[in-house]
Formats: C-alpha cells, sequence, structure tokens
DNA sequence: TCTGGGGTCCTGATGCTT
DNA sequence: TCTGAAGCATCAGGACCC
C-alpha cells in the first residue's frame, strides 16, 4: 500500500475524440483510416483516427498533404454540436467523480480527486473506474487517463500511454519519471522554444531540472522559470472549476486571397454580427475590438482599440473594425480577416454603469416600442434590440418583451 | 509543401500621468 | 516651469495549446 498523496489530480483525455464519436455513430466507419476536417483547399486536419496515423497524418497537418499521405483515407466534414453533445455527457459523468472538474476543451478535462480513495479507491482503480465509466457512458469511446499529484505530471502521463491508456505517477516519484522526457513535453515549449532549449544544451526534462533556475530564466524571461518548476515536478496550480473569458473572436480563413476594402468588411461584418451575437448569449460585453488580418505571406497584423462605453452590438464592433483598417497602411491581398472582442466585462455591470438597463424588464415596463426604446436609452439600446431579435427570430421589433428572460 | 479556429499568456515598445 | 523616474495602460506581435 502507497502513502496517501497531498493531492490526487487526473488528467483524463480522449482518444481522436471527433474521429472516435464519427466512428461511434456510424459503424460503417470503424476500422477506417478518417480525417476530420473541412473539405476545402486550405482546410487542416482536426483528427485522424488512429487507422491514419501509421500513414504519418496527424492534427493541424494542411488537409491536402494528409490525403496525399494516406489516400485511402475517408475526409469527413466536423460535426462540432454533436462532439459537444457526447462531451456534455463525459463531463457530467465526470462531475459524478469529482466536484472538482476543470474542462480544457471538449475532450479533455482535470479532476481533483484529492480525499476521495474511501469512495472510488487507491489512485490506480479511480483510472480504471473513470475509464470503464466514460465507455459505458458513451457506448464504447475510449479517454485515456494521467493520474498524479500535480495537473502537469498528470497531463504528460495521460498523453503517456495514447490510446487507452492508464498511467499512475506517484508523487514522490515525479521527478524521476520525467528526466528522460523530451522538452518538448513541457507545458509551453512548442517548436521554437524546444529548439531554443536544445541549443542551450538541454534536450531532456531531467537536463532542465539539473539546470539553475535564474540562468533559465534569464535565457527564457517568465517561461524559464516555470520550466525550472514543471521539470522538477513542482506545480502548485489547483483545478479551477470556472474560468472568466478573457476575450471573444471569429476569423476566417478565406478560399481565395481578398485584396478589396469593401470585400475586407464585409467579412469584418459578418464576424462582427458572430461576435456581438456570442457576447449576448454569454449576458457580457466588450470593453475592447481588435481586428486580425493575415497576409498571403502569412505575416499576421492585429489592430486594436479600447472603446468608450462596452458593448455587445455588431455595428459598433464593425464600426471601429472598419476604423481600425481603414487606418491600416497595409493592403494585401490577405487570405485570413478575424474581429475579436477583449477586456469582457458582465453585461449587467456594464449597463448599471451606463443606465441602459434595456435587458431586465424594464423595457416591459415602459410599454415599450422601438421609439420609446430610443427616447429613453438611445440609438445604441435600439440597435442592441433588434439584434436581440435577430438573435431569436422574431420578426417583428415593435413589442420588446422578450427582452425580459 | 502548405500551413484552421478559438483561445491564453507573455514581451517589448510607447505614451500618459504622477 | 522643467526634468526625470516610476508606474500604468495600451498596443502589436509572438508563441503556445487543443
Amino acid at each position: 500500500m502507497t502513502a496517501r498523496w497531498p493531492r490526487v489530480i487526473v488528467h483524463a483525455d480522449m482518444d481522436a475524440f471527433y474521429a472516435a464519436v464519427e466512428q461511434l455513430d456510424d459503424p460503417t466507419l470503424r476500422g477506417r483510416p478518417l480525417l476530420i476536417g473541412p473539405p476545402s483547399a486550405r482546410g487542416v486536419v482536426l483528427t485522424a483516427s488512429y487507422e491514419a496515423r501509421p500513414f504519418g497524418v496527424g492534427s493541424a497537418m494542411p488537409m491536402m498533404r494528409a490525403r496525399r499521405l494516406c489516400p485511402q483515407a475517408l475526409v469527413v466534414p466536423p460535426r462540432f454540436e454533436r462532439y459537444q453533445e457526447v462531451s456534455k455527457t463525459i463531463m457530467e459523468l465526470f462531475a459524478d467523480f469529482s466536484p472538482s472538474v476543470e474542462p480544457l476543451s471538449l475532450d479533455e478535462a482535470f479532476l481533483d480527486m484529492t480525499g476521495s480513495e474511501r469512495l472510488f479507491g487507491a489512485p490506480s482503480a479511480i483510472g480504471r473506474r473513470l475509464k470503464q465509466a466514460v465507455r459505458d457512458a458513451t457506448g464504447g469511446l475510449t479517454v485515456s487517463v494521467g493520474v498524479s499529484g500535480t495537473k502537469y505530471v498528470a497531463k504528460v502521463a495521460s498523453g503517456f500511454a495514447k490510446p487507452d491508456g492508464l498511467t499512475i505517477v506517484a508523487p514522490a516519484d515525479a521527478a524521476a519519471w520525467l528526466a528522460p522526457q523530451p522538452v518538448s513535453s513541457l507545458w509551453g515549449a512548442g517548436p521554437k522554444t524546444a529548439e531554443r532549449l536544445q541549443r542551450l544544451g538541454l534536450a531532456t526534462i531531467g537536463q532542465v531540472a539539473a539546470a539553475d533556475p535564474a540562468w533559465l530564466e534569464r535565457e527564457l524571461g517568465a517561461v524559464g522559470r516555470r520550466f525550472a518548476e514543471l521539470a522538477q515536478g513542482r506545480d502548485v496550480r489547483t483545478v479551477a472549476t470556472s474560468r472568466e473569458a478573457r476575450g471573444l473572436s471569429s476569423e476566417r480563413t478565406l478560399e481565395t486571397d481578398v485584396e478589396s476594402r469593401a470585400e475586407i468588411e464585409a467579412y469584418l461584418r459578418s464576424a462582427a454580427e458572430t461576435v456581438a451575437q456570442r457576447l449576448r448569449r454569454r449576458e457580457i460585453r466588450a470593453r475592447g475590438v481588435r481586428i486580425k488580418l493575415k497576409r498571403a505571406d502569412f505575416r499576421i497584423l492585429t489592430r486594436q482599440r479600447v472603446l468608450p462605453a462596452p458593448t455587445d452590438v455588431a455595428a459598433e464592433l464593425f464600426a471601429v473594425g472598419a476604423r481600425l483598417l481603414g487606418e491600416l497602411a497595409e493592403t494585401g491581398p490577405f487570405r485570413l480577416v478575424g474581429l475579436g472582442a477583449f477586456d469582457l466585462v458582465d453585461a449587467r455591470a456594464a449597463e448599471s454603469q451606463l443606465g441602459l438597463d434595456v435587458g431586465a424588464g424594464q423595457a416591459r415596463r415602459l410599454e415599450t416600442t422601438i421609439d420609446g426604446v430610443r427616447a429613453r436609452f438611445g440609438a445604441s439600446a435600439v440597435q442592441r434590440a433588434s439584434e436581440l431579435v435577430a438573435d431569436r427570430g422574431v420578426g417583428v421589433a415593435s413589442n420588446l418583451d422578450f427582452l425580459d428572460d
């Protein structure tokens, strides 16, 4: 019997999630190489099924290249609503195991299982039960699970024996277990940073652990200090059940590059509508707008501006976006156009700040019409009201009872 | 052999205020 | 009134993650 761990952190990561869901829903796809992703010429692979991976195909690979490497693979367009539905089932199941669940994406989450040994057994038993529960609840999907004393080690462990893996790393063994892993396994070390570490003579996590943390910080900045801690198996981050969104954006890679100002504006307008709708759905507003353009040579340009007042109105987001575009000296052609909102604030807090409370029953009290709203709250409120109408598919905007929800 | 979309965090430059 | 330092906010870009 091992000594009781100070913390028991589980990282659960579904195997080839999108592809696995497609194979679950359509038995004729089982055992076949699948590429989940848009069939467009400029798309990339979102997920490759395990049958496709031996051909050298993986996530983020350009679809055209993946199809050349694995011509027999079937390209399946993603069905995000379905993945969200399955994800909801899985996350609800995780909540039965622990009140402290932190979803990282549709297909992975951390669970803090500290203190649950009496109920679920030792860490290995927790892992086995979780895997079986996912299989039962989804009708056969597999999940890889890592269990350790910190988020970082649990995460590396879950990726250690994919697919359908279960890796347990006792906190006392964490540093030794991490030591032979490549530096690319460090959280926050992508290709660029891994290469920098290599140039510094550090190829494994053990070598990072043995390096002087002050030197690492001098060489790499804040990341260096973090790497030193992670490499020694130290990670004080807790499982966070809720996180406030910091920004929200919509962007699109175009089938062909665009140069005309009018065309770029049309894409900005559409992105502004998407962003505004999502802001309203979450009852938040943006205090800043950012536009993003990617040139044909892949150089990314961004321009941002802080707004005089928080907004969730598409027309206002677009107006600022168009102004930023107008101030830009670069002319394109551009392959991607996007618009984002940042510095998000709670809608009700923003409303009370502005005296623009059209959301909470006030509209009905006024027995309101659009003109009434305009007189009382100004044109921006009218604009917001009409966008709310559009959101809900209501044809006539004269009665604003629908605002009271 | 061509490179997505939606996010987060960090860094360095710059400008404003105290 | 001028100057410099410090602190802060803003901005643009880079890197990373799933």
